[in-house]
DNA sequence: CAATAGTTTAGAATTATTATAATGTAGATT
DNA sequence: AATCTACATTATAATAATTCTAAACTATTG
């Protein structure tokens, strides 16, 4: 965890322009210690909080599109109402609080290896994931 | 599959009144051999196809959420930008075709039993649904 | 220090979904 | 069968999330 990541060169290896928005934006998402998920609405809430200056919302939406296409950040698909995304793109699983609607991440070694034994004709698989939908034990006993 | 399923007393039984829009969307969803996906869009073009009659784009989504709230049908999370409904209300898994933007079933019996090892402190497993996800199997070796 | 290609921005446009309130209807009551 | 009432449908307006637009701005190149 460098005090100040060289965000600058990070963003010149893939082409993107290191404009002080986009190094604003890589602050709040990669100047800390664990991955985590975020809606597009927590990440601007964060950057007004954090930071002095505003971002348009239409440059946080072209942002965070642009890493995803390039492969920095990761849209997880659990509400259809709200759109997640994972500072952690590398394949792994989640668990879905229902009551809080919080995300957690579960680690593919967490998870005994998938066997899947239907396979669908001149098509590969991508991915794998799991969720896992979970909720407070003590509302369970109807 | 009996030609005219008795939708009124099926609606009945759930405390629906039995409206004739209640009823074309009945025929529409389960008046077939196997269950399937759709969007809303799909299900009101479907309705405006087979049926003469239309029906307010309101009354579909409150139908569909009504039975998505009596267990009729079940919202499957795979596009953020799409909210695809099941007629399948089981537990089970689903292939989805990256190419095609199709959903196709995989029983829970096509994948051996999925053992977590992490577990969340004071909540329990509701469910646990894998998304498989594929694609045509010749453009993959770039 | 231009010139240029790429970027940000405010605001408009689009899309999906939900709310509203007037009208209609199924089922019960007379 | 006429009337009543709670629930439904409908057209339309409102909201919310996302994308588009086109003008102003800026990082990089020469
Ligand atoms: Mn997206
Ligand atoms: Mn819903
Ligand atoms: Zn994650
Ligand atoms: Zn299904």
């Amino acid at each position: 965890m460098p005090k100040n990541c060289n965000f600058i060169e990070k963003l010149r290896e893939v082409g993107l322009r290191p404009t002080k928005q986009r190094i604003k934006i890589c602050e709040v998402l990669y100047n800390r210690e664990k991955t985590f998920h975020f809606t597009i609405n927590d990440l601007v809430k964060m950057i007004s909080e954090k930071m002095n200056e505003k971002i348009s919302l239409a440059t946080v939406y072209n942002t965070v599109h642009a890493f995803e296409k390039k492969g920095y950040l990761k849209e997880i698909s659990i509400d259809s109402h709200k759109s997640y995304f994972d500072t952690n793109t590398s394949s792994h699983h989640h668990f879905f609080d229902e009551d809080t609607h919080e995300l957690i991440d579960c680690d593919e070694s967490d998870i005994d290896k998938i066997n899947i034994k239907k396979n669908i004709t001149g098509k590969k698989i991508n991915s794998v994931e799991v969720l896992v939908r979970v909720a407070s034990d003590n509302q369970t006993q109807k």
